[in-house]
DNA sequence: CCCTGATTCGC
DNA sequence: GCGAATCAGG
């Protein structure tokens, strides 16, 4: 396999959105996941900036550095963008998806089903059918969940790999997004922690170790 | 062990 | 230019 103007084209892209190496390289295939590291770097598209796979942290590196681009009136900027409102409306940014309904009879589906105009389901769905093995389709309902974590799992289900359910294995989070009555379901199936059935951000969500409530003395 | 990207270096 | 091997890390 070579590198053909369009296998460079979807390397970029997937690259862009996130993607990891070995993801990129199953996409392409015939390349393993060192050939699309090596192609990224000598593209010279090294650093990203929506860290994905892997190593997320929730800091912003100034990585950005490009060496032009001076910015001279920019007197602060303090801003910060993270841990605020509880829930912030926020319009997909990304288009793409959400033309593909089929011939749904009149599906009033009101209450859920958002995905193509407005956030992204907040919350799994009680009815929320999972893999066997893997019941708990959690409820943090009542419960108190750090707003960080509520901040970290919207941040990731924007970056959702979107898995079908035969699409999930034993390394990709299993929590479940959207309605499973219709289209708009899927998986989040980014790389979920070893033994754990969810990624980072859905762990933090799903496993709340009855915080508020104090337990009672035994 | 699973995974990530970064680098090296023979081809 | 390419990418396997290796390195460094979570």
């Amino acid at each position: 396999m070579s590198w053909t103007d369009e296998r460079v084209e979807t390397l970029k892209r997937m690259w862009a959105e996130g993607q990891s190496a070995s993801q990129i390289a199953k996409e392409l295939g015939g390349v393993t996941r060192n050939a699309v590291i090596g192609k990224v770097h000598r593209l010279g598209l090294s650093n990203r900036v929506g860290g994905a796979g892997g190593k997320e942290e929730d800091e912003e590196t100034p990585v950005a550095a490009t060496p032009k681009a001076a910015e001279p009136p920019k007197p602060a900027a303090p801003a910060e963008p993270v841990a605020a409102a509880p829930v912030p409306p926020r319009p997909t940014p990304e288009p793409r998806v959400a033309a593909e309904r089929p011939a749904a009879p009149a599906a009033p589906a009101a209450a859920a089903a958002p995905a193509s105009g407005a956030n992204v389901t907040p919350m799994p769905f009680r009815k929320a059918i999972v893999p066997a093995g893997q019941p708990l389709p959690p409820q943090p309902s009542a419960n108190e969940i750090s707003p960080e974590a509520l901040a970290s799992v919207r941040e990731v289900e924007k970056r959702a790999r979107k898995l079908t359910l035969m699409e999930l294995t034993e390394r990709t989070c299993k929590w479940p997004i959207g309605d499973p009555a219709t289209e708009d379901f899927w998986f989040c199936g980014l790389p979920s922690q070893a033994g754990k059935p969810y990624c980072d951000a859905h762990v933090g969500v799903a496993f709340q170790p009855m915080s508020a409530r104090r337990d009672r003395r035994r």
